[in-house]
DNA sequence: GCTATCTATTGCGTAAAACGCTATATTTGC
DNA sequence: GCAAATATAGCGTTTTACGCAATAGATAGC
């Protein structure tokens, strides 16, 4: 069924008169004699009464005008809506970050964003960075903020927001295991230290490196998923740990733990944004990736 | 815009893959392809974001999803109203008729014929039975109760229902005009009597014929539309009327008149049930036509 | 009652469009 | 880096749509 037919019949039911119709329709009377049949057939009915003199319509021709005018309208109308849509920006964008991230950059990164395109819905998914970026490439989410990797994959995007360094921090409250001059680290007073480490991710990955350098086989009291847990470990006494500095800085529980100013230090790394690169086709994903590329060109 | 488009597009964003789509839609891949192109074109919007491997919906595609799966049921819900209202037949038929008729034959006519079609309703229009057949000839009732003419015209449809008289009526009370022996009419008992006709149609020419007969030119007291009022007329005691049985034997005011018996009576006529020809065409009107035709074969 | 006129419809030749096959380009998983 | 997957463009064929002219049925006027 095209809407041409329904157009025809309109007309044709407003003037009862194929000839003056087809005018109105810019066609041939023919050509609407044969779109009210083929209307018809693909209705098994008759709509209009007709013979050579006479043009009249049936009640199911009635019936069926208010059909055609209500649909013509709806199709107006959702071309109208379509548009809109198209001019503002629409839809969803679902960002996975850590719940330190949530604190410190989203509000700055979407704040004038939301203004600027209210049609734009933001769905925010927290949890340990280190998974970050499979849930960008597996598509569960459009955006995650996350430690830039050594080799990026070739899919995705990545814009740095920040710097961070890493830190070791050890509780406030006196233990015997802690290192007593971390400032100069040696294998000896570092082997017995209940560590409290990411299970995986960047963090993870930088800790063990330094660890090897210095010569030690870390004693690893707990894996943990989120560098905001193991805050709250060391906070409660239980060994030193190894966080980005950003998260101890938006951590409440940051007078219960200390900084140690170990050296060598730990590597900084970048913290940014990254997105499929095909997603960034998405105009709604291209407008945020832009927006963010001004503040942080 | 054809619905195949809108079956295509929602196949498609069901199945988010050309190819399946294309399978459940028994057709190719390339031509969804260009189906949905054509879409796109005709909404100047991205309904699929898609490349050679990933196929999502745009903020648009979802919002026209909804669109598409409402049309398409209003579709499938207006066929199948058209196909009862087919089944069962609906619309108006419209009767001109006296206001004695609509007493008298009507109900008769229609008790059976509303219960066998409950979607057909009617639409009475009552007057002078003299522009009975104009009505119906112009189009502007369906279907007239009118004395048959003598010569109908060809256009028209004509089924008698009934036979009935044409009678004199007088006032109860007592006038010098009055005719002595109706039984025996002369021309000089009637030429002065006060007469109360129909402006028009055949109880008027009959009535004409009557007295030109008998060499008499009546004494014309009132022309009247109608032959209910006639008999209103005359039992006001403002002269002698002649209307048809029928309307007295209807009347409420029979009691205030009484029948003149005059010699040579008035002929009788029929009193029937006329349409268009063009008209039987409409089931409705047919279907109507044939209970008549079964009660008065 | 006949004729002129009006008008929806059909036949037919042409034009347009829709379709499917195949090739292509691009992406992804191993 | 290679093979599999997959949306899409090119192209020849088939189907469909269109308009013109002819036709048939109905009406109005003389």
């Amino acid at each position: 069924m095209d809407f041409r037919l329904l157009k025809h019949f309109i007309t044709l039911s407003d003037t009862l008169h194929f000839g003056r119709a087809s005018e109105q329709c810019h066609t041939s009377p023919s050509t609407l004699s044969r779109s009210l049949q083929q209307l018809e057939r693909e209705l098994s009915t008759t709509l209009i009464e007709r013979d050579n003199r006479h043009v009249s319509l049936t009640p199911q021709g009635v019936h069926f005008q208010r059909y055609a005018r209500d649909t013509l309208d709806q199709w107006e109308t959702i071309k109208r809506t379509l548009a809109n849509d198209a001019a503002q920006l629409t839809g969803d964008i679902s960002i996975y970050c850590s719940v330190t991230a949530s604190y410190s950059f989203l509000y700055e990164l979407l704040s004038d964003f939301r203004l600027q395109h209210p049609g734009i819905e933001f769905k925010l998914h927290t949890g340990d960075p280190a998974n970050a970026m499979n849930r960008v490439l597996s598509g569960d989410d459009d955006m995650a903020i996350t430690p830039r990797p050594r080799t990026p994959p070739p899919a995705l995007a990545f814009k740095s927001l920040t710097r961070s360094s890493l830190v070791f921090i050890a509780p406030t409250t006196p233990a015997d295991w802690l290192p007593h001059t971390p400032e100069s680290s040696t294998a000896q007073q570092w082997e017995a230290v209940p560590m409290i480490l990411s299970e995986a991710g960047l963090s993870r990955e930088y800790a063990d490196t330094w660890f090897k350098a210095l010569g030690v086989t870390p004693r690893i009291y707990a894996q943990v998923a989120g560098h905001e847990a193991i805050v709250s470990m060391v906070g409660l006494g239980f060994g030193v740990g190894v966080v980005p500095k950003i998260v101890l800085d938006n951590s409440p529980l940051a007078d219960s733990v200390k900084v140690l100013h170990v050296k060598p230090e730990l590597p900084y790394y970048d913290v940014g944004l990254c997105v499929l690169n095909r997603r960034l086709k998405r105009p709604r994903i291209q407008a945020l990736w832009e927006a963010v590329s001004e503040r942080h060109p």
